[in-house]
DNA sequence: TTGCAACGTCAACAAAGCTGACATAAAATA
DNA sequence: TATTTTATGTCAGCTTTGTTGACGTTGCAA
């Protein structure tokens, strides 16, 4: 992938000739496409009284568990005292609980209850099923599509940050 | 394109199997790419003292010059309670001009005042710019699957807004 | 004339971001 | 050992942006 200009002339697509125009339209089907993905999530969460917030910091969890504070802090790139809010609530209503290091103790590492691992599922199958739908409808090669320019748009540190995180004690 | 299934096999690609993994990882990738995507404009507007709203309801009256405030309610999807504090300020701050229909005297027709362009390009500039790597870093191919599967994230009402608006008074 | 539509605005509230300041416990280092 | 740094928690105060409810005005339309 990624090749540029073959055969017959100059074409603008070969030259990546990007009108001002189609970035507009890129910029607003992004704008329009994270509020849909965020909209399903989003009417669950009004049920339970919970924000966005809660939902960023429940999916980070529950996809590393045992990670710390801090460890989320990176992720999330809020202050503490904005991610703490939103940690101290979800502790004391049982959905995640916070445990101190074993090697080094100042440190908290944080799981999903069973209760926040149902709130969790709730919340990404709502959103894995319009992902599903939307990937269905475009087919395989527009995802691969869709992933790349994802990873360029997003800064660098946070590329590949998928693949299972540390989370040990 | 979205062709299914051809040769050899049922392969997982051609019946779109999709494991959860994958669409997760998506998900994490939206919410990596749209705070990259939201990062240049906003660093801007702090200079500037406005916020998110701000940046919305000048992109759109930018893109719909002649807008009126319920059009611009349908498609920012927001309370008129809320875009009137935004629009309020941005006509005190003189960025914006509202001008009462001529056909239906009710409305008001919203317009970017020069020094509304000019904050207009600084921003769009800095969203394009970063588009514009990211869509040159991935290549046109990945650009059509990119648009391709935010058109089907959107809630349906939203695809193909562009084309220009209506905008005569 | 009566009613609906488009808009503006006040009030009150909530979510979620920020900064600054301070406290504690534990690790790391001098 | 004494000191400093790190990881975390928390209080206070402020901002932006969203919400609902209520009410007022102007103007189009029946």
């Amino acid at each position: 992938m990624r090749e540029a200009g073959n055969s017959k002339g100059p074409g603008r697509e070969d030259l990546l000739f990007l009108t001002d125009d189609q970035l507009r339209k890129g910029i607003e089907a992004m704008f329009f496409a994270y509020r849909g993905f965020t909209r399903d999530p989003d009417k669950i969460l009004v049920k339970h009284a919970y924000g966005r917030a809660h939902h960023r910091a429940i999916h980070f969890i529950n996809g590393n568990p045992g990670t710390t504070v801090g460890g989320l802090l990176e992720v999330l790139g809020v202050s503490k005292q904005s991610l703490n809010r939103v940690l101290r609530r979800l502790i004391a209503d049982k959905l995640v609980e916070s445990r101190a290091g074993t090697i080094d103790r100042r440190t908290r590492h944080l799981f999903l209850s069973d209760e926040g691992k149902r709130l969790e599922k709730e919340l990404s199958h709502a959103q894995r099923r319009r992902m599903r739908a939307a990937y269905r409808a475009a087919g395989p090669e527009a995802v691969a599509g869709f992933r790349e320019v994802l990873d360029q748009l997003m800064e660098p540190r946070y590329r590949g940050y998928n693949n299972t995180r540390d989370s040990r004690n």
